[in-house]
DNA sequence: CGCTGGACTACTGTCTACAAAAGGCAGGCG
DNA sequence: CGCCTGCCTTTTGTAGACAGTAGTCCAGCG
């Protein structure tokens, strides 16, 4: 007779603390708080230690790190945090709009009930850390509602690529020295989120497509100097045509 | 005095036959084979004993499985292969499709010299593999052609997602009973490509785009059934519209 | 003074072993 | 006869240790 205990309860605990979760979270924070920059060497033992977990548990969770594409294997080497060139920087963010665009089709005519009930809540969420004095929760809860967004069309996989990229702009935002200024932004940006609620809550599809596009660049194109090395033929040409479509918006306004 | 060795030529090697990655290899082929079906339990035990491999590097080939979305874990439970539902056929037809548009848009309009040399051979491959009696290479060389059309955005993450796509697709036509119609129309469907070749060589953006709607559907449709399980509102509208269009199409011919 | 060869260091890849938890099965009791 | 409870088996999660390889640094020679 060790414990009768309630064998039931078990069930409804989703989250059985793994080490390797736990494990895999803690090195995320550390990458999207910017403790670990692109191009830093990620070594195990080091980890280890200052993690408090074994070896495997923390392999497990590079190999989540990695699926996220917040850090790269190389064979024999090691890892590293992923570095980022302006190449990359133009994938995640056209990747992301795409995604955006193509959730809102598939999403806003469905008009699921739970899923919108779930995107008040995150719009919820939102303005209340708006209110707050601390700008971290901001950025937190916006990449929270964009997500609640792209959830509306009930498409996993979607989801999950969306969630991926998502991670990796954040860790573009930690790794740059403006970062302030993109938090800044974010906070201005959050006055956007209202007016695209508002297009939800009507079920515009158009309205909603058109507001999500280059909502997202307007934010992190900040984040980056265009100077950088590492640009390839189409990022260039990608830079050229959001610097020149902002500065438009920017005459608008 | 072990071994001088060649410490140079070890350099060229991008592939140190790692234990894991034969294992994960070893294990998407028992899958795509339909070794392993969809529901199938995963026992590790079994595994190890049977690839020659322990117990860390298989864990490892897992993960790269499942990332690849070939197999699910539960965390206390265990793991097993993906089970399809005609929803989940929805998000991956779907979104495959939807990649392959972006890819086109993006890609077509660069032109370059190089990704366009890796497509034409890719067609070569197809064409050869067409002549062939056997089958199976058609369809591996069909995604391979297909993969390389969206390799003509040189866009990483929009590729790694459509690999990852490509693989869950071909999961799904080695689980169906019908397997041997769908390669039956996987290798007529190959006929359909010389046409998309001289899309892609007279730059063609919107005969592409045009061409690839719809084109991987017809191979795919004939592999499940539509009274199955697992339905979705927005699955079951997909599979309606599908349908009716497929027909139309026919009709056409 | 520069280059090349070798040895050293430190990291990763792999393996064996242990502990804990969950599910299945059998036996007993109501 | 059915249900509950306790044990057992199976399987995963975790830990620590070992070997192999790559990169680096130093010393010796040209």
């Amino acid at each position: 007779m060790t414990e009768p205990d309630h064998p039931s309860v078990a069930r409804r605990i989703s989250a059985p603390p793994s080490m390797s979760a736990l494990a895999a979270e803690a090195l995320r924070d550390m990458v999207l708080a910017g403790d670990l920059r692109p191009g830093d060497r990620v070594i195990e033992n080091r980890l280890t230690e200052q993690l408090g977990v074994s070896r495997p548990p923390l392999r497990e969770a590079m190999r989540v790190l990695e699926q996220e594409g917040l850090i790269v294997q190389v064979p024999r080497k090691g890892a590293v945090v992923a570095p980022i060139t302006p190449h990359d920087i133009y994938e995640i963010v056209s990747l992301r709009e795409e995604i955006e665009q193509i959730a809102v089709r598939l999403g806003v005519p469905v008009r699921s009930r739970e899923r919108l009930e779930r995107l008040r809540l995150a719009f919820a969420n939102l303005e209340a850390a708006a209110e707050e004095p601390g700008a971290s929760r901001v950025v937190e809860t916006s990449f929270a509602f964009h997500l609640a967004v792209v959830g509306l069309a009930g498409h996993k996989r979607l989801e999950d690529v969306y969630r991926s990229l998502s991670l990796q702009m954040r860790m573009c935002m930690a790794m740059n020295r403006r970062a302030r200024a993109a938090i800044e932004t974010a906070r201005e940006d959050a006055a956007r989120h209202r007016p695209l609620m508002e297009l939800v809550e009507a079920g515009d599809l158009e309205g909603m497509a058109h507001t999500l596009a280059h909502h997202g660049q307007r934010t992190f194109l900040l984040t980056i100097e265009d100077d950088a090395e590492g640009h390839s033929p189409e990022s260039r040409a990608w830079f050229a045509r959001i610097r020149k479509e902002e500065e438009e918006a920017m005459r608008h306004d």
